[in-house]
RNA sequence: GCCCUCGUAGCUCAGUUGGAUAGAGCAAUCGCCUCCUAAGCGAUAGGUCGUGGGUUCAACUCCCGCCGAGGGCACCA
């Protein structure tokens, strides 16, 4: 509809242009939106304003010249000048009414579109360490880029869903030797445990596997492991270093183990916390196309190669044993580090081969959804993607806010090394899949989240989950009651009767189901989830509101069949949207 | 100190990228089931859009300065 207009309005211009006396070089895209107030009709433009200063008119002199030349539709029932110069169109009943055959004929493609053009693009999100199970916090991340994910497909992008899995570094050498130090307990030994090992019951879970496995054949007396170790810091006294007390505590493990033994606790550590995410995705609704290792990288030489065309371009030099990358020159803040005086490269030299990597499998654009706390990294990745001569504007980076998990007033702690985090999986045990992935693309990403559990959970009104489900739910119940009284509902997509759908509360629907292609434009382009989460409740409380006013199951067959189906394209919009973000359409609630 | 994000009704948040009289939901008050699910609907009330300037036909929206909140500034990942 609205680019029906937008191309009335072009013509418009055009015959102004072949008319003479314009003064403009070039025409501009007229912009049209949808009105905010029904008094000024269904769509306006705001053209003449943008142009009076330019043709050096009055707005509304050049807005009645416009009016004059618009080609006829019928889509269009008045054309109206209002305000300082607003164009403002007023669409014929029978444009809306349309909309109904098209909705259900579309079916669950209504709201799709090819804008995309099938161009491929990549969106990574979550990428958590598999360090401990995923958090509240990683469930924003996964709803938020799972929904984005679904919208740039659902307007016609080739979408790549992608987890970069951190199955390298020195985090998960600490998880593998506190998965050793909680086996060797299980053996008998007594043990300091370091305040910066793993301490979450699942690395008692991993020990204990590995000890049913292979009995006492890790076991090594706690006073050798802890031998010429370096104090822990301890709470409250001056004590030494936690980092290089675990720093000495995974030498000796790897030492006292040896390769294979080292390997095969890390690889147990790994797979197991690893399977558990995928499963917590899983069961999430969210799904990936790839999982990509890290190890992977270094493994293929891409990190030496990345570090090669650096080298190659001049962007790197020498300092303290180091090799740094020289990101001033692109606009960051301070050089940085790639190879470490010890000779490893850095987790940053890992994620420019993987930037670089994402980019040479072609995708025209490439997401990454980070934790805000990550911010400050985007202009290192951006100057080395720039640095490596890749066009650093096909990524895009966006940042996810932390959610705050409210449970009676009260904040709920969450740290992956304490221990008293709250899980996803406790998340979803708690308040269920469907409104935890509702509240978490509730709000922008940029803005921080209360998430009130309490809320969440309520099987009330103040719940926007239940509110939206409970539309679609009353749809089917209609129709059940309709199949009670033995009422045949006529299977076409039907554009007879439909001329009896005169009443404002229908229209009013008819004007919202009209406006979900744009909202899913909008939420797809503007990576803009919550915009679809706010429409379906607009979209549940003008049903809501018309089932108040007026009977469905009324006697007149002909004013029934047509408000059926406009029920229908109300269920079938809403199921459309909810399957966008994740959650399901019951039948009955 | 520097950088990023944010500041809109008592609370939680929208605001279609600069448009017309700033909107929802909770909470408050008052109404609506002999009727397709009241998990619903209607009405009332609630605002100096943090603040001070600037840009223009037009600013919650863009620019600058303050104030406040959160986060980031590693040879950690």
């Amino acid at each position: 509809m609205k680019q029906q207009i937008t191309d009335l309005l072009c013509a418009g211009l055009a015959r102004l242009t072949a008319d003479g006396d314009w003064g403009l070089d070039e025409l501009p895209v007229p912009a049209v939106e949808r009105t905010k107030d029904q008094t000024h009709g269904d769509f306006a433009t705001n053209l003449a304003l943008v142009l009076a200063k330019p043709a050096r008119t009055r707005p509304r002199d050049l807005a009645q010249r416009l009016v004059d030349v618009l080609p006829d539709s019928s889509l269009i029932e008045r054309v109206e000048i209002a305000g300082p110069g607003f164009i403002n169109f007023f669409l014929a009943a029978d444009a809306y009414r349309a909309l109904i055959p098209a909705i259900l004929t579309a079916g669950h493609h209504y709201g799709r579109s090819q804008l995309g053009a099938g161009r491929r693009v990549q969106v990574e999100f979550v990428s958590a360490n598999p360090t401990g199970p995923l958090h509240v916090g990683h469930g924003r991340g996964a709803a938020y880029g799972a929904a984005v994910a679904d919208l740039l497909a659902a307007v016609g992008y080739e979408v790549h869903r992608e987890y970069y899995v951190n199955d390298a570094g020195r985090q998960m050498d600490i998880l593998a030797t506190s998965v050793w130090l909680r086996y060797l307990e299980l053996c008998g030994e007594a043990i300091n445990f370091p305040s910066n090992g793993y301490k979450g019951d699942y690395v008692w879970d991993i020990a204990a596997t590995l000890h049913r496995e292979h009995a006492d054949a890790y076991r090594v007396a706690a006073a050798q492991v802890f031998a010429g170790v370096p104090p822990d810091e301890l709470p409250g006294l001056d004590g030494g270093d936690k980092e290089d007390h675990i720093d000495a505590l995974i030498a000796a493990a790897k030492h006292l183990l040896g390769d294979n033994r080292y390997r095969y606790c890390f690889e147990l550590g790994l797979n197991t916390i690893l399977d558990d995410i995928r499963a917590d995705l899983a069961e999430f609704g969210v799904e990936y196309q790839e999982w990509y290792s890290e190890r992977s990288l270094a493994e293929r030489g891409a990190v030496n190669r990345a570090i090669e065309r650096l080298r190659e371009s001049g962007h790197v030099y020498e300092q303290g044993g180091a090799l740094w990358f020289r990101s001033t020159a692109f606009g960051d803040e301070k050089d940085r580090v790639v190879v470490r005086e010890n000779g490893q490269g850095t987790y940053f030299a890992s994620d420019i081969a993987y930037h670089m990597d994402k980019l040479e499998r072609g995708f025209e654009r490439v997401i990454d959804i980070w934790g805000a706390d990550h911010h400050g990294y985007i202009p290192r990745v951006k100057a080395a993607l720039t640095a490596l001569g890749d066009d650093a504007s096909r990524l895009d980076v966006l940042l996810v806010q932390f959610a705050i998990l409210y449970r009676g007033g009260e904040r709920a702690q969450m740290s992956t090394r304490s221990g008293e985090f709250v899980t996803l999986r406790e998340l979803r045990k708690e308040v269920g899949r469907d409104a935890a992935r509702f509240f978490y693309v509730m709000r922008r990403c940029e803005q921080h989240m209360d998430f009130d559990l309490d809320l969440a959970k309520s099987q009330s009104a103040d719940n926007p989950v239940y509110y939206v489900q409970y539309a679609h739910a009353r749809v089917c119940s209609v129709l059940r009651q309709a199949a009670d009284k033995g009422i045949v509902i006529d299977p076409t997509p039907g554009i007879t009767n439909l001329e009896l759908l005169t009443q404002d509360h229908e229209q009013a629907l008819l004007r919202t189901l009209a406006r979900y292609p744009e909202v899913i434009e909008l939420a797809a382009i503007g990576h803009e989830p919550h915009l679809l989460t706010t429409y379906l409740r607009e979209l549940a409380n003008d049903l809501h509101t018309y089932y108040n006013a007026h009977q469905f199951l009324v006697p007149d067959a002909n004013l029934r069949d047509a408000r059926i189906k406009l029920i229908l394209a109300v269920r079938q919009v809403v199921r459309n949207g909810l399957a966008l973000v994740g959650v399901s359409a019951p039948e009955a609630m």
